[in-house]
DNA sequence: TTCCAGGCGTATC
DNA sequence: GATACGCATGGA
């Protein structure tokens, strides 16, 4: 576990391998807002967050109790995951040696199952900014990431100050099933990881990428694996037969590594 | 103006 | 099962 202190309202913690902009403006999460160069706002399981990094590894935690960070933050962040240990484990290859290196602060977040489904039935054939944007104004609009049972009474055309196009039936899909348990959320996240995926794609809207999302982003199963066009040039380039074997039971978190040197990092 | 964005549903072969 | 196309919206 973490080293942390207390000091006034606010929770100090030593958290090595994080970085703030790799962890929260690497499009796995969309409701972290850059204030300052060190510093963000955001809110996970109806919490609300300031994080600052302080440097020399310290990272604050304002207006934070203590049962408050060990009950939310230490998971939502994956605080007792040795991000070393990961990272030395698949270094064994040498592109994911030198992912690693690039951005060595990224660490999978351990979102609302829901939130995340949802999320990225919105990111479907969209950029970043804009599934922020609709992000943002379905937040708004119902004071927090609305349950899917709040959305299930909703149709398409209620969603339309969303601006979220096409993808409003979908939302709205998702909420009905997942509020009536004919998806359960629960028993996807213990299922294996076939079963797991085949119920997920039961929702219209949900295809192999957005079920491969929901069980990565929202239900920590690391064994999941998102291909986008990135991860499809990641697979061309260096990987043709395959991932390499030390990456095997943790491709999920890989990948991570993988789509953001491949994004930022590598020329064509 | 056209193209594209962390895809998916549908039609067609 | 593979491939082509439309889909809402908005920024480049």
């Amino acid at each position: 576990m973490t080293e942390y202190r207390v000091e006034n309202d606010d929770i100090v913690a030593k958290i090595a391998d994080f970085d703030l902009d790799e962890t929260l403006d690497c499009g796995q999460a969309f409701r972290w807002e850059k204030l300052s160069d060190n510093c963000y706002r955001g809110e996970a399981y109806n919490t609300p967050l300031t994080i600052a990094d302080e440097g020399e590894g310290l990272f604050r935690f304002k207006n934070t109790t203590e049962p408050q960070f060990l009950s939310v933050w230490r998971n939502y962040f994956d605080l007792d995951s040795d991000y070393g240990d990961i990272k030395s484990r698949i270094s064994a290859d040498e592109t994911m040696r030198k992912a690693c290196e690039y951005a060595g602060g990224i660490r999978l977040l351990r979102q609302d199952a829901w939130e995340a489904l949802c999320s990225f039935i919105i990111s479907q054939n969209n950029n970043i900014p804009r599934i922020k944007g609709i992000i943002h104004r379905l937040c708004e609009h119902f004071g927090g990431f609305p349950t899917a049972e709040a959305l299930s009474s909703c149709t398409p055309d209620d969603l339309a100050f969303l601006r979220a196009g096409f993808r409003a039936k979908y939302i709205v899909d998702a909420a009905k099933k997942v509020a009536a348990g004919e998806v359960s959320l629960d028993r996807v996240r213990n299922a294996p990881i076939e079963d797991a995926r085949k119920e997920l794609m039961t929702i219209i809207g949900v295809g192999p990428k957005v079920a491969e999302c929901a069980l990565l982003y929202g239900m920590y199963r690391v064994e999941a694996f998102p291909v986008d066009v990135w991860i499809k040039r990641v697979m061309a380039k260096y990987y043709p037969s395959g991932l390499p074997e030390c990456c095997i039971g943790i491709q999920g978190i890989a990948q991570q590594y993988l789509f953001h040197y491949m994004r930022t990092a590598v020329p064509d």
